[in-house]
DNA sequence: ATCGGGGTATGACGCGCGTCATATCGCCGT
DNA sequence: ACGGCGATATGACGCGCGTCATACCCCGAT
């Protein structure tokens, strides 16, 4: 392997919060073990079934995590740059209970398993930094949980872009901008509903101006009119049918 | 404290699971330092937003975590004898983002937030047990998330009731026993659905033998009678209008 | 230029289930 | 014994949204 190579694994084994606890020594053996591989957008990373034989973190770009159900498909989860993916399979080595997607152009670092078990012993910041990524899992989909709960699909939608707003929204002249390419398809697979009726909301949303659909970004002009369009929606006569 | 109480508290910590990695000095630490409290049916453990200050291992009994929604509870996760509760509220120093409720009678053991981040830093095996719960966690809501999505709410039930005849089930003359106390509305919030609806399904299922509801437990004569009672379901006539 | 595939868009139809109303039963406290 | 409350049960009504069909646009392959 050229020189050249090992000292960019390096850098960026420096660069991922996880490794920062490392002693200078740790790092540099890490680097050693550890590989980094790039992915086009569609890009497989793995099926559900292949068995987990490495730690999985995001350099850059984003993987998304996707269940095959009879019913189509569900997105359960977005992985960004310097987030481990995959953590609980690699620890239980088990299986991948999901599929992994590049949704981007990504690189990835891969570690093998036995050093992220040594890590794990000899570096209790380490176990720190993995149980604090769990735990934000966790809240994550606990969060989905709640939200699927029979709302309807327009509030899970606004509530979904309200999250990815907070998650990674920039503030611009126009509003916040969304930087991530979503297909219509896919944030149907984020809130557990059908195309025709992501594809209804979103395009009713993009004549009103409340949610704009841009080149693989998403604009919000106003977050309160989202949240609005997401609360109230259907008018709804005397009584209140909707809950 | 007496002498009698103390010696039951090292008896329990050393029962747990978790703590069997621990040094028998660490045990005897670890149950000076703790408590075992007692509590009722219906008694609330914590609410949301209360402050997490201690780790909550179950002792014996079980616990349900709730979400309260604008549309309704949630009952997130059901936590039995020797499972941490609320490890990522204590661990983050968050407060809690859900509620506790005890079930039946149950005990508890509480170990202050200050001790609990020690045993992470000097016991390895510690920190692992608790990312293997964490992973249980994890593996469980994704589940749960997949599940909700698109599924008729019988499906939902019957899955339900498959996944808890896996957990806790205990074979029997008449078939599978599930030895746990749910209400209808409770069973209700598990699959995220209205008291209505659950009643109409078991209400029917009790008639047709599909799955009894006892005393404080419920009976499924045949799991696979149960498996298609959720899966064909409604009679269709041609085309497919389900799934 | 033609064909095919993927993403987007819109309309029609109908069933599941959420909502509301009502009734019965058992258990509690005063 | 009375009233109140919670759990269980059942019927009526109607809206949301899943399903199916159709159409348009863009782009790469032949």
């Amino acid at each position: 392997m050229s020189e050249i190579r090992s000292e960019r694994i390096l850098s960026v084994v420096r660069s991922l919060p996880v490794f920062r606890g490392l002693t200078p020594e740790d790092q540099r053996r890490v680097a050693s073990l550890a590989d980094v591989r790039e992915y086009r957008r569609g890009d497989v990373l793995w099926n559900t079934g292949d068995p987990a034989e490495a730690l999985t973190v995001v350099v850059s770009g984003r993987v998304k995590i996707v269940r095959h159900a009879d019913s189509g498909d569900v997105i359960l989860e977005i992985f960004e740059a310097g987030e481990p993916v995959g953590a609980i399979a690699v620890y239980n080595y088990m299986p991948y209970p999901a599929t992994a997607i590049a949704m981007e152009p990504t690189s990835l670092l891969l570690l093998p398993r036995r050093e992220y078990f040594e890590l794990l012993d000899r570096h209790p910041e380490f176990a720190r930094g993995i149980i604090r990524e769990l735990t934000k899992l966790t809240l994550s989909l606990t969060r989905k949980v709640e939200e699927m709960r029979g709302q309807r699909v327009e509030t899970r939608i606004a509530q979904l872009f309200l999250l990815l707003a907070e998650r990674m929204g920039k503030e611009t002249a126009q509003g916040i901008e969304v930087p991530l390419h979503l297909s219509r398809q896919e944030v149907a697979e984020m809130v557990g509903t059908t195309v025709e009726s992501a594809i209804r909301v979103l395009s009713r949303w993009g004549r009103e101006g409340v949610l704009v659909t841009g080149e693989k970004r998403f604009m919000i002009p106003s977050r309160d009119r989202l949240r609005e369009a997401g609360e109230l929606a259907a008018s709804n006569g005397p009584g209140k049918p909707l809950c």
